[in-house]
DNA sequence: ATGGCTAGTACAACTAGA
């Protein structure tokens, strides 16, 4: 089984890298983020043409995740139940016995600002609600765009990064509060080439510097992590034509 | 140098992303 996430950047204009990616990668699992479609807006003839269910749930201009899975999709959740959101931001499902969770955690735009006490408080809700996932689900994994850079080696420059948004004491608290329930970075699992990532800036030729960071994670129970075989970093649709700032993150589980 | 791109909304510049 192969289960992948990628913030696309509006599915709307990244739908021909999508099916592209997907054409060379039949991943069984695809968690989306940013579609930044309402939902009458989505893509969902040609996504299951290309061979795939899907379960999404979007809003306008902002936000917007969906799941996609070449096998049947069952028990699907938007939204964390523990926290009330205008935004979409999750979407759950139970596909092959394995607990799905898609998220698209909040940017934090500044430490100390508005945004960043929500992306806290969201991030401390999504604790408290995979805490019960995870009692009734051994098999889970939680993957998406996290906006938070786990250690200094996942950031180009950390002493300019150092303690800014993405990278503050907080935000890695946070995450290694998931870590403590059990949940662990697939991608830390393996030896991996140095200064990897996952998001470089459009700006100032960022990719091609490699002045990146590694936000995009796959996040997994014990049980999975067990069988958990390899773990990448797909930099390849970042080098296409109008490309998403994100690139694929892809597990495999044995 | 707090900018630099890109996407959405909407049709002129904004907000937002990270």
């Amino acid at each position: 089984m192969k289960l992948a996430t990628w913030n696309v950047n509006s599915l709307k204009v990244r739908l021909p890298h999508l099916l592209q990616w997907l054409a060379e990668n039949p991943v069984d699992v695809l968690c989306l983020q940013e579609t930044k479609l309402t939902d009458d807006k989505f893509p969902l003839a040609e996504i299951n043409a290309a061979g795939y269910n899907v379960v999404f749930t979007g809003q306008k201009t902002y936000n917007g995740v969906a799941i996609l899975s070449r096998h049947p999709i069952e028990d699907v959740v938007k939204n964390n139940p523990r926290f009330a959101d205008e935004q979409q931001r999750i979407i759950g499902a139970t596909i092959e016995g394995m607990r799905i969770i898609c998220a698209y955690v909040p940017n934090g735009q500044m430490v100390d600002s508005d945004k960043y006490v929500y992306k806290m408080s969201w991030l401390t809700s999504l604790r408290e609600w995979l805490c019960e996932e995870l009692r009734t689900h051994e098999q889970l994994a939680i993957l998406g765009d996290y906006n938070i850079a786990p250690e200094d080696r996942d950031v180009h420059d950390p002493v300019a990064w150092a303690g800014q948004i993405h990278c503050s004491d907080g935000e890695r608290a946070a995450l290694a509060s998931l870590v403590e329930l059990g949940l662990c970075d697939s991608f830390r699992l393996f030896e991996q080439p140095e200064k990897s990532y996952s998001w470089w800036d459009y700006r100032q030729l960022a990719f091609r510097r490699n002045r990146g960071l590694r936000i995009d994670h796959i996040l997994l129970s014990p049980k999975l992590a067990k069988r958990c075989v390899a773990c990448v970093i797909d930099r390849n649709p970042r080098t296409w034509e109008q490309p998403s700032d994100h690139t694929p993150v892809v597990a495999t589980i044995e």
